[in-house]
DNA sequence: AATGGAATCGGTGACAACCCTGAAGGAACC
DNA sequence: GGTTCCTTCAGGGTTGTCACCGATTCCATT
């Protein structure tokens, strides 16, 4: 099922079992997952609090650290970003007991290339950190539409409405405006009056009920027409 | 909130074939995929142009659309964009000879949950079509990686020297100013009077090397100051 | 032929924004 | 005690913004 593209044919030195570090603050955690996998993957070393983790990755070196996203004294957030300033091979592959889509979207933010919860089946699990380990990104199924989601809303669509009442001219005018344009820098920029300007502009704002170029500006800034 | 990332292969109606629409430009390719992955899932239409692909799949309404990226006439983006506004329902997997970057990246903000190259196996492009249906989010192992580094670019940890120029009171001020605030309104809200007002807003373009407010709204949202 | 929208301009007027000069009180530093 | 900086405020000026009142031309629809 979760074995879809293995693409590890081409990269070299990618026939070995990997090498992987795990890090919770749990112990007993820490040790169940040790045995679980010791035999298809490589494991090099463990570290149950943030400090030993930086400390031992940075020896060790090991193609995929197997984290924990909430741990006393930064969490696994402060781990990733200091391994990866020094180690940026590295690759993380985030293991938490939460599904919450903010927690997910930090640890992306900060270079981790997979993010799975506990619940995972050891199988899953070795599979996940084979793929990180390739290069691939790794998440459970609902997670994946939240990083998605997110990435997407960086710059998203908005097919809006509210835009079809501006004429073709009004829309061109008003970027100009949100983007800070004094009306005789439109006007030179469109080869028309200052005064035409101020005609599309005055119409935009009513049409769109807004007060004055200010709250215009935040407004195209939010549906992120400029 | 709280599903396990087992949830969406146990959800209800996904024990039946996936019902998948193609899209390419190319009909011979839509063909020969159309007769591979027949059996595995339900396919129920194609188009091979852009305008017949959003009427018919906004009359089909499949589960998944299996979508070239490069074509004429707005190629798959278009699609893509104004399907999911009438159907957000629709899941798109993106199926294109380019892996180049941008393409990827392009496809993932219009709303794409996954992106393959057509040199992808018959068994792997069905494991990813069911995968899609479910949720989840399908890359091949090289185009995972544009995806994250994009996404963890847009969040950059600006620690701003040229803040420090400014006094504290000139950054009070500076962040009215930046959203939007009439100079009357930040002389209310700080008890100060309009001609106070005046003075550390001057201050700060001057200390700031800007000529005029909307650059200081451009600067400070650039900074995420505000 | 008539209607109506879009695009183009003009005038007037009321503010808001921004610049310059000047200045007074206070805190900090040497 | 002098210097420097911050904060506060004022007068006077230029330019920018926006509204309300007009107008003409072009074009598509009716």
């Amino acid at each position: 099922m979760n074995k879809s593209m293995d693409e590890s044919r081409n990269a070299p030195g990618h026939d070995s079992l990997p090498t992987v570090f795990l890090v919770d603050d749990h112990e007993l955690f820490l040790a169940g997952v040790r045995s679980e996998i010791a035999g298809a993957v490589s494991v090099v070393g463990t570290a149950s609090d943030v400090d030993a983790a930086i400390e031992l990755i940075g020896e060790r070196v090991p193609e995929v650290v197997l984290i924990d996203v909430h741990m006393p004294n930064g969490g696994g957030e402060r781990v990733i970003r200091e391994t990866l300033a020094r180690h940026p091979a590295v690759q993380f592959l985030a293991l938490s007991v939460s599904d919450a889509p903010d927690d997910v979207i930090a640890i992306i933010r900060v270079g981790a290339r997979g993010y799975v919860t506990k619940t995972i089946a050891t199988a899953e699990l070795v599979d996940a950190i084979w793929r990180v380990r390739a290069g691939d990104a790794v998440f459970s199924p609902r997670l994946a539409g939240f990083v998605l989601d997110a990435f997407a809303a960086t710059a998203p669509l908005d097919l809006d409405p509210e835009l079809d009442l501006l004429s073709p001219r009004e829309q061109e005018v008003m970027r100009f405006i949100a983007r800070g344009y004094t009306y005789k820098e439109v006007a030179r920029e469109l080869v028309i009056s200052i005064k035409t300007v101020e005609t599309h502009v005055s119409a935009v704002l009513r049409k769109l009920q807004l007060s004055n170029r200010h709250e215009l500006a935040r407004w195209a800034t939010q549906r992120r027409i400029i």
